[in-house]
DNA sequence: ATCCGCATGTAACCCGTTACATGATTCT
DNA sequence: AGAATCATGTAACGGGTTACATGCGGAT
């Protein structure tokens, strides 16, 4: 009579994404991911244990990582060091390798931030700068939109929804000029590949 | 032999207090919030029907919406339509006057947006003035120590982490500079009070 | 006659938070 | 000795997503 296993859902999270990268610039156990979550830019998401650790064991019963137990002295309990599989690698490829998709670039901002800093460790640079460059198209997109909605709603009187479409308009513009500025440092780095 | 009834947990979810502060403006069925979710800037974020519906009954468990059953002529299925209950009218006040807490702004910028636009239906216009301006302090602290980040990560070599530090740099510059813009703008709108 | 849009709901599944448990090591 | 820190884990609980069910009215 074994456990019952259920078969893993198709997509990986985004949360396991990330340990996924973290793991991958640098074999760590759990409590190094968690400080590491609290140190680096980072730091605005500190995840629970109760996330932190099923989250690992998940992702070896996926073999996309593997553990090793550690026993150096000095050193209470059991840690485990994980490390990424081929499999893992793959994964984490193909995670960095996703092309943006316009309609979720508003909402998760964040996840393709850091898909960026994890792509520009495992893929040409030129590569980072298309990744950028559709980033950039999509933000443009979002941006013209809320020029739209911002016309509309400031003929309408209230002014308060109005500031607030503001608001969106100014941060997706600085993210977008941003992005503009990336690309041409990226560029300027290796004038000619 | 009536079912269990559960102690509702203490907090509502940002969610629900949205859903409140939406309903609190013009009541309305669960498909008219649906729309306005869908229409309005609101529209990054569309809830499903198994997140909407069971909140609005959450709330209507605790006494803080109210619902009477519509048999418009011209409609098919029984729809409800919701308000709020004096209780449920305190606590969006509740909601809307909690303190800016400098070190959620950065996470739940989006909520606090909210938290500005609903709270200026119900609060006069000089609440509203402080909410933004410790808003604005907030941001200033959270600028302030992305730039101490940025100071640091730059010096270590690595461009693409600084980039991304500085793209939470700019967009929350813009943020900023966005809080100093809406108060000047809503200060000068009543020079004496 | 059928299909699509309105409108409300429900069930399974899964993940994250909170809070607690455990155990060793280092500091006071 | 006792407290704090390192380090990993677990249980209860709650809410969101996905997907499906249902039922009526109007369009083709």
């Amino acid at each position: 009579m074994r456990a019952a296993v259920s078969a893993p859902r198709s997509r990986l999270t985004g949360f396991e994404q990330v340990l996924l990268g973290m793991v991958s610039l640098q074999p760590s156990t759990g409590y190094d991911l968690k400080r590491r979550f609290a140190t680096t830019p980072l730091g605005v998401y500190q995840p629970s244990s109760g996330a932190l650790y099923p989250a690992l064991e998940r992702l070896e019963r996926r073999r996309l990582l593997a553990s090793q137990a550690l026993t150096q002295a000095g050193h209470g309990r059991l840690r485990r060091r994980y490390q990424l599989t081929d499999e893992g690698r793959q994964a984490h490829l193909d995670w960095v390798r996703q092309p943006v998709v316009a309609e979720t670039v508003a909402q998760d901002l964040g996840l393709h931030l850091l898909r960026f800093v994890m792509m520009a460790q495992v893929l040409p640079e030129e590569t980072v700068v298309g990744f950028l460059t559709s980033l950039r198209t999509a933000l443009a997109g979002f941006v013209g939109s809320l020029e739209q909605q911002a016309a509309a709603i400031e003929t309408a009187g209230n002014p308060y929804p109005a500031l607030a479409v503001e608001h969106g308009l100014a941060v997706h513009r600085a993210s977008l000029a941003w992005a503009d500025q990336a690309i041409a440092r990226l560029t300027a780095d290796s004038p000619r590949g």
